[in-house]
DNA sequence: AATGAATGAGGTTTCATTCAT
DNA sequence: CATGAATGAAACCTCATTCAT
């Protein structure tokens, strides 16, 4: 909130910015060296902090590692946020081939630390914490938050009232598969983890299956 | 040498007892606790030996999580081996949906090890070693092994020449998809690690949007 | 940098107190229990600091030995390094004597960590490796340190210039045996590895056997 | 004792090969990686037995490295022998040479060995125990077996009653220090540990300050 | 707010020794 | 006699976290 003492915002200001480094930080290390190697000492050296700075700002290495997370999905959901807008302009595959690749070039980014939450149980467990504190905190009413399966299924609904998607079709689960798609290729074994983008030509394909189908 | 003296394959039957177990160990420890937790106390432990006595089967805790992996991967490929000879018989997405819903039970078990994998780098190091030293033992003919995403699209192919498959489509990054799409259903978020079965309702879309494709 | 904040001092204080004591104490070790049973855990103890506080300051086991060595070390130069100048005074025989005898005394307690680097081949490559660093760090002028062959070799040769040893005497050689069988000495079966002291009496058979010779 | 049952003969004949073969190995494999690598595993492999087996001979493994010292010792104390009877013949610092040159090169083979006895306080301890033992058994008069320094002393008493070795020498401690020389001489730090053989010009040396002493 | 030394529980791996075969 | 799988204690080392400075 702006405008409090020159103090307290300087304070906030050295320690925004160090919060700042740390979740970058955190992806760094995580892309660099893998999970399991992604400890405390690594992350705080590639802040360049000290390991104790960490604990000033986050209560353990989960919370911090969360967060990291959330900040780093924020340009994913950025990125497919005017999709639905689109409806009706250009071409359906070219609309999805763009989002997509918006999406896939991010998710990259932090597909690391993602897997990092599916394998280990701790995380998940602290981030159904946070979570549960959260919602009780915001009260009620803080669910609906926008999600890329939403805004595909948004998006499709409205290319369905458009006529250029057929209208049998179930939006919600089609953006679900489309979106798993998407993410498995990026796991594919031949992928590379250090190249930051897709293959075109991989998308093409994905893109090809779903909008036209197997049938003749 | 088959045919050795009885001690010896006495010998052989006792190791190799301890191996499955030891095998079945690191899948139930991993999909108990998580990965991270996966220790080789708590596998020795659930394969009922001493923890010395992984080191007697395999030279590190990589090479057992590895062969656990490889061992599992088995009846995958079983599952998937006669897809290809039903083309032409029933209809299209049912053959798929068989298929894919047999595959997707199996992955499920041993989903956490393939992520595992794809997070910790020592792993991945590990195995490019030995299938280095595995191409390296068995001559340069060793390639070629069916995998899923081969099978899928010699089906595929199979039923383009019965006119089941448009003609243009290209096979191969098309099963690609359609496997990156299953292996992705598996990660999505809502999803309970602990059910060993995939939804049928959502294997059916997956199914429909890949045969008949978004397009009216 | 000298002259650093106090804080920066007194972290700096503590964390060589801590070194100094863990070197004593590899040292108290090795001598108490010999080295297969100088283990991390009981230089921790013997320390007084938890196990881990080692890997703060070394790197590894063999670091930290390499260290003890190094520091026992210092008094062992410093006690050989005015005897070249004490050519042309004294007798030959007793110059030998007192040198030999405050060397032999440092020796015998620092001999059973020498004795671990030649029985242990880790403990020899840690080294080399360490030795190859430094003079990689310092640049190729770092050579040519006093050791005490050298500064032996350095007094007889200055007593062959005072006509006190024969002209035709190998300097380097003779300081070379002359030393080996001081190491020798300290190794005899008999000898009681807990005395820190060298029997005066061996020691002055030596200096007769070396400065008179066998000859009539 | 030879004339037993051909049973029990080829029984002991089958063990006394094994046996030698364990001893052989114990030397090779602390000669190769150092008495700390020397596992009952590696000592096992490089006799071609089956680690089990050694405890068919040897009641532990402090037990079996004593014994290869001692089969060890045997072959130096024989090259020593005839040392006392060459007095009065050729030059001592000839015979000197030959002898000590022998001694080294034996010496050389088994010195990682003694060095461990001087190293493993568990080793001299159970060597203690053997000695106790086997003097207990032998009776009071198992004392005073030949060994190097006493043969060398014998060989100096003869040289001075031919005059060739000054009266006033000490001839024991004499001895004693020129064998100590002699292995200090093996662990000079510069000595290439896997050389089997000792250098000449080294050794000439030894003998050169010994013999002619230091004074002009 | 920041530091970094210290902690101690716990991780993987090794190894001398035992025992059923 | 010989085997080799099994044992379990103990080795070295790592790491999230705390606390005096």
């Amino acid at each position: 909130m702006p405008g409090a003492t020159p103090t307290a915002r300087a304070a906030t200001r050295r320690g925004e910015a160090t919060r700042d480094r740390l979740l970058r930080a955190v992806r760094d290390v995580v892309a660099d060296v893998g999970y399991p190697h992604a400890t405390t000492r690594a992350i705080a050296e590639a802040a360049g902090v000290a390991e104790g700075t960490i604990y000033r700002h986050y209560p353990d290495k989960a919370t911090l590692f969360l967060a990291a997370v959330a900040d780093a999905n924020r340009p994913v959901l950025a990125a497919m946020a005017d999709l639905p807008g689109r409806a009706g302009t250009g071409t359906v595959a070219g609309n999805l081939t763009e989002a997509l690749g918006q999406l896939a070039q991010l998710r990259q980014q932090m597909l690391p630390l993602e897997l990092a939450m599916l394998t280990d149980p701790d995380l998940a467990a602290q981030r159904a914490r946070l979570h549960a504190e959260a919602s009780a905190g915001a009260g009620p009413s803080a669910a609906g938050l926008p999600d890329p399966p939403g805004l595909l299924a948004d998006y499709l609904a409205a290319e369905q009232a458009h006529g250029r998607v057929r209208a049998d079709l179930a939006v919600g689960p089609a953006a679900v598969t489309i979106l798993a798609a998407l993410l498995g290729l990026a796991l594919a074994p031949g992928t590379d983890p250090s190249s930051a983008t897709v293959d075109p030509g991989v998308l093409a394909h994905l893109v090809d299956v779903v909008t036209r189908g197997l049938q003749p």
